[in-house]
DNA sequence: ATTGATATGTTATATCATAACATTTCTTGC
DNA sequence: GCAAGAAATGTTATGATATAACATATCAAT
């Protein structure tokens, strides 16, 4: 079983877990994230389910699946970028906390990282001491990954 | 003379200084940032300046000169929530680095502050360590304002 | 006053997103 | 199996943000 399978397959056990419903339309859109490296749009997806699948998804629906999907945290949504990534850990079963985006601005590839704690505290320590309250220490940051930086050099 | 007048002098001076030239127009679309205690959008700004103005500046021109503002770090685009605000600092003389911005997910009230520089130091090498690297360190963040925590308390 | 540069206007269209309502599909109790 | 309700998906319309391409107006310097 390839990757996309194997992360599809814990994807529907989680689903599952609360009678939530993996049906085969919201499978198609998670694989069409799973198998890109970069960041999709609503509309890219129906494009990839189009030509992938042969599946007419229209808008309206990818972007109703792309709700659900993130609701199941299967998928983030990139406010930076309006764009949407698979969840980087489908297949952990641990508690992974609150992870940080970095956005390639030149490919729109995206990794998803932990900045440490400590890091995190101090930030939202500047964020109260401005008299906000950070919602969520879900950060996106504008950045260049490793091949656009040897490419732009 | 008023607040937003005066910002706006310290503007035309600021572009004076290398032969850049602040217009009515641009004048206006500034002031309405500036008079506006929230992010605003282009299509926002041109309802403004014809409200307060009776000035119809299409929003094709206030993207035009909404852009030209940045290039004049007079203005600062937020892509979290496309919209736009007034740089804190127009007025300020010295180089006051990089900034962060809090947005209330509620109002759109934004606060522009500095994080101190060891935590953003921990940040970029959190990034760099991901192989990535940070484009800039102006992160933007959802979170609540003082005045929406008390209302939704 | 002419001319070239800069700024603004106009029109068309791309892209992301949601609202409102209709239809289909699934599930569950009988 | 089937009726009824719930959940998912389809359809249509439209709103919001943004950019491209080209036309016109205004400014600045000679």
């Amino acid at each position: 079983m390839n990757r996309v399978q194997n992360i599809i397959e814990h994807a529907e056990q989680h689903c599952k877990e609360h009678g939530a419903r993996l049906t085969n339309k919201r499978k198609h859109v998670l694989s069409g994230l799973l198998a890109s490296e970069i960041a999709l749009s609503a509309y890219e997806l129906t494009e990839y389910c189009k030509t992938e699948f042969d599946e007419a998804i229209p808008a309206m629906s990818v972007y109703r699946i792309l709700e659900f999907l993130e609701e199941e945290h299967l998928v983030h949504k990139l406010k930076l970028a309006n764009k949407y990534v698979a969840c980087a850990h489908i297949t952990c079963d641990h508690d992974h906390g609150v992870q940080q985006f970095l956005i390639c601005n030149e490919c729109q590839r995206v990794k998803e990282i932990s900045i440490d704690k400590s890091t995190i505290k101090k930030l939202q320590r500047n964020v109260e001491d401005a008299g906000f309250h950070l919602l969520s220490p879900q950060l996106e940051m504008n950045c260049l990954c490793e091949r656009c930086m040897v490419s732009a050099a």
